[in-house]
DNA sequence: GTCTATATTAAGATAGAC
DNA sequence: GTCTATCTTAATATAGAC
């Protein structure tokens, strides 16, 4: 099997235990591999899986959120679109975000200037689209950092309450909160 | 020494590493006890510790954020305050919140029910407070959750980011936005 | 209350056969 | 590409002296 088709199975672990609570053996258990076959598709180990993860997602990303923000229709539906997307990746503020357990574990350091990529990209494509809609340069990367802030408090609260719906209304409300004063 | 002592450390450490990242050796190192000493004082392990850090914290909250909010003051200096306090105990941005740590490393299961706790009682005070202010219940309960899913998110951005303004923004912001529409 | 020493288990990682 | 078997290290935890 190639190794992109254990990346679900990855994903699921680390976002269940986190990066060092996802072992060797339950990732092996997971994945029906056996740990010298897990090595043989990562051999730098579990930061190499991590690293095959963070690939995995830049590209999940660019395609299903940057994409969208950076072509030419409506700026409140490109929002919303990417609203959508973000709704089902988190599996509707049930699932954890796997950036916010990599900057929270023992190996931040390793991951965290991908990690930081990974929002700046995110937050300057949500504050292009603001910028379109006439919001000064200033505003619109606030509001960008915040909506993403937003979206990361919402997950930790939700799991926290163990009631995702703070995350189901922050995704029904953010496209029109980011675009507001704007009159589109 | 009384364990108490050793809290602030303790903080220090699972704040730096994670649950599962924060391992005896380590606490060992920057408490200058040795194992033994340290399973005399929590004689359940690290689990014991954590439930130590979080009598901490539940005190720290109490005392701190909690009976300002219950007070008899004005509503917007009482939610400055409250951020204020907040402020300090992230130490404007740079610390991660041991909450979100807790929940979201190998440990969840186990710490769950009192972080949801914590969660609760902390939300529900705010929203008091914006309830006195005029603001209907529900909107009430929703800007409070809000609140505090923004204050989460903003320190998961600022550590990803490597740049605390945004929260030290929010800081500033919060409880105006709060009371927002209440003419207070 | 703290220590040294040690037990036990599980972690990450590799060798070498198939 | 996957396996069994094994190695090394480090983790949690305890016994018993001081």
């Amino acid at each position: 099997m190639p190794k992109e088709s254990y990346i679900p199975s990855l994903m699921r672990l680390f976002r269940q235990y986190g990066y060092d609570g996802a072992t060797l053996s339950k990732i092996s258990q997971a994945t029906g591999l056996g740990k010298a076959s897990l090595y043989h598709h990562f051999p730098g180990g579990k930061d190499e899986m991590v690293e095959a993860m963070l690939d995995y997602l830049e590209r999940w990303l660019d395609q299903n959120i940057l994409q969208t923000l950076n072509s030419r229709g409506e700026p409140l539906s490109r929002l919303q679109h990417m609203c959508d997307r973000v709704n089902e990746v988190y599996e509707g503020g049930k699932q954890p975000c796997l950036f916010a357990i990599l900057l929270l574990g023992s190996a931040r350091d390793v991951f965290h200037d991908r990690v930081k990529a990974i929002y700046r990209v995110w937050i300057d494509a949500i504050a292009t689209v603001l910028i379109e809609c006439g919001i000064n340069q200033e505003l619109a990367q606030q509001r960008a950092e915040d909506a993403v802030s937003a979206i990361q408090g919402s997950l930790i609260v939700s799991q926290g309450l163990d009631d995702p719906s703070g995350f189901v209304r922050l995704m029904q409300h953010l496209p029109g909160e980011l675009c507001k004063g704007t009159l589109l």
